[in-house]
DNA sequence: GTTGGAAATTGACGAAACGTCATTTTTCTG
DNA sequence: CAGAAAAATGACGTTTCGTCAATTTCCAAC
């Protein structure tokens, strides 16, 4: 048979673990709100017993930062993509910032509390959040040598990139129902050319 | 006659209280960042019994909320006296992105936790939180009435803004010294005409 | 100024959640 | 298959929670 499994038995369990705990702390996050959920909660949504979770995190918080690392770590390959398909340099923006608020469509899950009172309002710095700013910066760095866009402070155009993708995206996420497209080309026409470049308004 | 001052013991008592909480949790929050800390921990940095915190406030959360509030209270009137005093809309930008990167500057307690470990991970809309975006909307929404501006989606860009400020700041403080002046400059040119506006490095 | 009562404070208490650890169960390996 | 290593278990002592009856403080009416 297909011994091509280096996975042993210890090694699978370990991971769905780890996956059920944090599809559970997802799952109790939105419906309970953060502060309000209890690690107990959270491991009362799997079949493992309390003290199983500490074998995989800290405490809630550690959890919490999983979650944030595990979307990021998601949502960096697709970035990539945007990025090596990209025709230009509008062209990358664009495809990242549409890539971003599909994501977050995606993502957002349909029952639970309100909008406002589960997502993280900060963001935090997880290995894949920073890897994903590095790669925004990287890429904003690239076409800036290549003279396809004005030499700017990569650092804070990373910055406005990002908060403008996740204010733009909540915000999104508030209308019903969510427009991807609109929210992408204003995004992309604000970065690119300022207010006049935002689409006009009829 | 003195204005009128009908302030008794009871209410002054009540006020000083409410404040030294509210203190005491900065305080215990940038030491020991917000999950770590406890509602006991922030009645010890106060002369006041346990039982007497919840006169005050339900939870943690609502402690975490109050400060917020205060501080997009203390924010609010400077944002009004930067939209009173522009003369013109790219004046009123500059001077409301220079505020609020002032604002946060000064707000920056020195000791503490590493910035980015000291805030918790609720979205917080507060009541002064949501004036503060209105107040911004109405007042981007008036200059495209006034035609000062192209009229573009006002709820977007006003978010737009709000995450640039808000991730610029950030960025700006992690540097050292924080220089208000650049960031401002940044913000504000990146907003009016997009990177072509963003000041060029050399 | 005294006094009755409303308002606020207090700290002790039971409940709930925490994090640990000795024990048991499962998996790997030789 | 046997012994060892790894992981899971849940009971336990500890810490924090939120409440509440008792107490203190303040106000206002007399």
């Amino acid at each position: 048979m297909a011994a091509i499994e280096p996975i042993g038995k210890r090694e699978k369990t370990k991971a769905a673990n780890r996956q059920a705990i944090l599809v559970a702390a997802r799952r109790v996050f939105a419906q309970l709100g953060y502060d309000a959920a209890t690690v107990r909660d959270i491991i009362r949504g799997t079949d493992l017993a309390s003290g199983t979770f500490y074998n995989y995190f800290r405490s809630k918080e550690e959890v919490y930062e999983a979650l944030a690392d595990d979307s990021a770590a998601r949502f960096r390959p697709i970035l990539r993509h945007a990025r090596e398909n990209a025709s230009s340099f509008e062209d990358y923006l664009h495809g990242a910032f549409r890539a971003y608020f599909r994501f977050v469509v995606e993502e957002y899950p349909e029952e639970g509390r309100p909008i406002d009172e589960r997502l993280p309002h900060v963001r935090l710095d997880t290995p894949e959040t920073k890897a994903v700013y590095k790669e925004v910066r990287q890429s904003l760095e690239e076409a800036m040598a290549g003279g396809q866009a004005p030499a700017v402070d990569a650092d804070y155009l990373a910055c406005a990139c990002i908060g403008i993708a996740q204010e733009v995206g909540s915000a999104m996420l508030r209308r019903a129902p969510p427009d991807v497209e609109a929210a992408a080309a204003f995004a992309t026409g604000l970065v690119l050319k300022g207010l006049a470049g935002a689409p006009h308004k009829t």
